[in-house]
DNA sequence: AAATAGCGCTAACAATTGTTAGTATTTTAT
DNA sequence: ATAAAATACTAACAATTGTTAGCGCTATTT
């Protein structure tokens, strides 16, 4: 068999993931065997094992390196001066969706299979995705405190616009796709609206 | 071993689909493995084939039996008359979170691991999805033609509130939990306040 | 009391799982 | 051209999978 195609910039182990990124979204971590990914990068399944250790390595490396993404930008946004907490909770927002859709299977696949990994790297996300939330929930209390958005419950909130985003996934799948900026536009407006106070 | 405790009113096959439901939406349907339901029913594996016909069996009537309920309940809530568009969303809305409270496992179950039917029963779902997606939608664009509503995309605007809602699975696993009615008033407020029409 | 049905057990099955060892082949570096 | 490094292959492994067969105990019905 021909070896593993590899674009520019791109190891073969980068090959290897990104397939198992599209398998794990579809048939899930579990269900998606590592004879059934190989016969998706053209190779036999034993070969996978010249790029990678283990089949818990490609989620661990799915999962930290989108967790690593929102932290990244989250930090970066909270960093920025000047912005109100509407403005901030809508980077958050309008960065949500446009990863759900520029790296759709991998954001997806980590939000959804994270719980396959095992320990030490389960713990690890488990507390990082519970600092994310946090760190949006402060967010959301300072704009409260600040008059710009309804006393709700902020959890709650965080909540709901987290999984919102998450249901980009329908709109995938949907024959009829809207325009993405439409999407997102429609989102934010519905989820902000709902938060920003009425004056 | 003794024979499976059964609840008043409930048969055998009740506890072993209850205890399943608690595995695959621990672990999801794929990870959960007979022998695993076995002991947590109490049993060898082997006779939980007494009660139930297969693994997928169980799954079947799980994301039927919860499909069906909220099928029911929109047919119920869609013939009432004299209720407004935005009245028919709360009230879909409120029976969504109902319904996560109450038959937690089994709700988030049908929900996430419903991919993992196989035909005719996967089909049979997708086209219910769709159909119930479908009718939902159907209310707010009434909601819209009537002014009730913003002129939102529809399909955009139920994907919101299904996702928004079966994140009340963090809700769930969090330390300090909100009192669920309240729970249910934030979620019903910040998600109709971004749909109601601002006058 | 006898017959029947319900339900548990052990043992086993074929298939599939992730992974390793050892070897051959192809690419890269010298 | 030769040596070295990558990377593919085949074959096999032990473990786990869902499920069935067959047997025996126990509760229910006759």
């Amino acid at each position: 068999m021909a070896k593993i195609k590899r674009n520019r910039n791109g190891t073969r182990k980068d090959v290897i993931i990104a397939k198992a990124a599209k398998l794990f979204r579809e048939k899930g971590f579990s269900a998606t065997s590592m004879r059934d990914l190989a016969e998706h990068v053209g190779v036999e399944a034993a070969s996978l094992y010249n790029h990678i250790s283990s089949k818990a390595e490609i989620l661990q490396e799915i999962c930290f390196k989108t967790a690593n993404n929102f932290m990244s930008h989250i930090e970066e946004v909270d960093a920025t001066p000047n912005k109100t907490a509407i403005e901030k909770i809508q980077a958050i927002l309008r960065f949500h969706i446009k990863q759900m859709l520029d790296n759709y299977e991998e954001v997806y696949v980590s939000d959804r299979e994270w719980k396959h990994l095992t320990d030490p790297y389960l713990s690890n996300m488990q507390s990082q995705r519970r600092a994310y939330r946090q760190r949006i929930a402060s967010v959301i209390e300072e704009g409260i405190r600040k008059g710009e958005i309804k006393p709700i419950d902020a959890p709650t909130a965080v909540l709901i616009m987290l999984h919102a985003v998450s249901g980009i996934e329908s709109w995938h799948r949907s024959k009829k796709k809207i325009p993405g900026e439409l999407l997102e536009d429609n989102m934010v407006q519905i989820l902000v609206d709902g938060l920003r106070k009425q004056v």
